[in-house]
Formats: C-alpha cells, structure tokens, sequence
DNA sequence: TCCGTAAGTGAGTGTTCACTCACTCATATA
DNA sequence: TATATGAGTGAGTGAACACTCACTTACGGA
C-alpha cells in the first residue's frame, strides 16, 4: 500500500504514470541511501530490498547516479507541493480569525509533521546534494524560492498590519526556519539533551520565543 | 606552516608527538572526505594530497574507517577545546561589565569564526556521524555535555539576576545554537537567499531577535 | 665503516562492485 | 493455438579499490 502513495500523487497530478516496479526501486533507494549514503550502498542491497533483480534496476535508471537523481521527482511531489499547498490554504485563510500564536504553532507543527513523515527522502537528498552539485540545483530552483515565498508573504502582511516589528522580512523568515531546523536537528541527534517535552510543548516554547524573545523586559531602563 | 598548528597544540598539551607524515595524512584525510565524502574518497587520493606513498597511510592506520575515526582528536584538539576554553575566560569575565547584547554579540562572532575556520573538519565528523555510531558516541560524551555545560550555565546566571526570562534553561540554550546554526547552514549552503549582510550585521540582528523577539509589543492588549 | 632498526615505498593481490547481455516467460494479439 | 513483444532476470565481466609485503633508504650507535 506505502508504495502506492506516491503513484497515485504522481497519476493524479497528470505526470507519466510510474511502472510499479520503479516505484518500489525508488522506495528502496530511498531506505538504503539513507542508511548508509549514496556511495556506502549497494545496488545488489537495493534490489534485494525492492524484491526486483539487480539487472531490472538498470533497466530502468541507466546508472546508479541517475537512481539517486531520481529521487528529486519523488522529493518535489511527496514533500514540496504538500508543503506549498496546504500552507497556502491555511495560512491565508485563516490568518485573520486566530492568534498569531495559535497559527504559527499549527504551521510549524503541520511541517514538523510533513519533514519527520519524509525524514529518509529529505535527509537523503540534503546530505548527498552536498556532494553533488546537481542535486542542489534543482532544490534552488524548484524548493527554496517556492518555500520563502510563503513564508516572507506570511511575514510581511504580518509587519503590515503592525503584528511584526519592522526587521528584514528575509530575517525573520531564516530565523523561523533556523528554529523549527534546529529543533528537529538537535532533538533527532541528540535526543537525550534536546527532547525536553512533546512535540506540541516543545514548538509551543519555540513559537513564544520567537515572537517575545527571552528578555525580561521588566528589566529594561 | 599549516599542518604544523596540530602538532603543537598536541604538544603544548602533553599529548604524545603526533609523527609529520602522519599529521600530514590526517589534513589530507580531512581535505578530502569533506570534499568527496567517506565512502566517495579514495585512498589514493589522500595518499596524493598528503605527499606520501599510499602504504604509509596504513603503516599508521589499520584501516581506512581508522583514518576517520582519527579525526576526532584533531576534532576535540582543534576545536573543542578552544571553543571551552575560550568561553569560559570571555564569557564569565565580561558578563558583569559589558550589556547582554554586546556579550552575546562577541560570543556569536567568536563561535561563528570557529566554526567557520574548522568547516571542512566539523562538515566530514557530523555528516559521517549520521552513517556510522562509533563517531556519535564520542561527541556526545565529550563534544554536546561540555557545550551544554557552558552554555545552561551562561543562561542560568541571566535567569537568576532577572535579565531572562523563566524558560526551561536547555530550551534557552537550543534556541541560540538554534540561531547560530540555522545561519551557518542556510547561508553558506544558499547564499543567495540568505547571507543578506557581512556576518557581523547578520549576528547583531540575530541576537537582538533572540533577545526581543518579533512582536511588536505596542499592538499588545 | 658497518650494522641494526625503523620509516617509507609502490607494485601486486584478492575482493567487491556497478553494470551488461543473452536469456526466460507472461501476456497481448491475431 | 501460434507468435510477437518487452518486462524482468541473474550469472558473468572488467575495473576499481583497500590493503599487503618484500624491498629501499636514511640514520644513529659501536
């Protein structure tokens, strides 16, 4: 059933429709490269995982480069356009009926969510497109614009209408980022200092700081 | 020059003499896993780009996997204890005199420049980290507690004089690796989107928001 | 000067791997 | 039923790799 989702993002998206057998090629490349890293695995380990021959790999990815490039088109429809999509919605609309706390906890949870549910993807292709420059620019073209769009539009109606302070747009957008990041880093590899609470507990306190920062400004002169 | 700044570090502090050839290894070791990766890095080219032959690489390391654990000395050497040492001294002499923000500022500065000027080193031990656990242990023993240490204790003594507020003090302090972290990454893996000013800019604006947050409190009720 | 020791060398070796290709077989069509 | 097609197979292959080892060289002490 897993292995269907994503043929049946891909068929409803009017995109070729992906033999099954490359779909569950895929999947496993995506299991095994994060395990071990695109040059650690082997295509026989790949095979054995997605139940095909090794030869029937090649029959659909010319080389073993071309299986982890391939995972850029899984990356853009399981993770990206749900990403775009749903944020689009509900940022906007329900932007002006809640709390700017009780919206942005309910964004950075829903893409805490999104990012644990496609871990092995995302962490794959992040880490490998530090070694292979192809696989970076596709995601400055097609992920990162998309995502800052989003999120600067967000952050200026916000300094628009009074909400936010007047820093760079850009800056608060890297810092929102820079927290959610971070907390998923450091409480995924370190669990034992950085899991303090639940996940709702925990973006709870971040979204507070973000928004208060931890003066006291009772403090101030 | 370069490859001697190791060797007296180690010696300075009564470790055994690291041999030159080896030294040499080790920076060639560093060079080329940070660019090729681990398992992407050939043996003959760190024997290449170390000068010597490529038995010499295994007269003094079992095994190419020996070679990388080897990095964590120069690791802790080169980096960690500077980054201890360093802020023990700065931090908690100054704390008294100077402003909240102007401490931080020259903490975040003086991080940022460590990190920076030890990229390909930090890069190869925590990417190769997620692929193989021997490497994680050692950094949670001696890397994260110390880091920890230093830091919770910082926020600590803010939070007892009335300068912070009451959050959890570990969440205080992911917060501020947080930022720090968020920025390295995103703007030296996107600098077009992200590296907006010289870093001295950028950190001012990052300590002022984890110091006051984005809200504008004039719009509060 | 001669010897002993140890550092360094690099051609050689066995293994592992990505990739090929001649083949099988299930299914579609007539 | 007979034939054609192409998806799928897996033993085989050549190249690349980590690692070895017999050898050379440099050097300190007698």
């Amino acid at each position: 059933m897993k292995e269907k989702d994503l043929n049946e993002l891909i068929e409803g998206s009017n995109e070729e429709q992906i033999a099954e057998k490359k779909l569950k090629i895929l999947e496993a490349a995506i299991k095994v490269f994060s395990e071990k890293g695109f040059e650690g695995s082997r295509t026989s380990e790949i095979a054995k995982e997605a139940e095909v021959a090794e030869g029937t790999i090649f029959k659909y990815f010319k080389t073993k480069k071309d299986l982890l490039s391939g995972l850029l088109i899984p990356l853009s429809i399981k993770f990206l356009r749900p990403l775009i999509m749903k944020s689009a919605e509900d940022i906007l609309k329900k932007d002006k009926e809640n709390a700017t706390e009780e919206i942005l906890k309910e964004l950075f949870l829903d893409r805490l969510s999104l990012i644990k549910k496609n871990m092995p993807l995302i962490k794959t292709v992040l880490v490998e497109a530090i070694y292979h420059d192809e696989l970076l620019e596709p995601i400055k073209e097609q992920v990162v614009p998309q995502v800052l769009q989003l999120l600067d539009s967000y952050v200026d109606s916000h300094k628009q209408n009074g909400d936010f302070n007047d820093y760079n747009t850009r800056l608060i957008s890297r810092t929102m980022m820079s927290l959610l990041m971070g907390y998923i880093v450091l409480s995924s590899v370190f669990p034992e200092f950085f899991s303090l609470n639940e996940d709702e507990k925990e973006i709870e306190s971040i979204v507070d700081i973000f928004l208060n920062g931890v003066k006291n400004k009772g403090e101030q002169i």
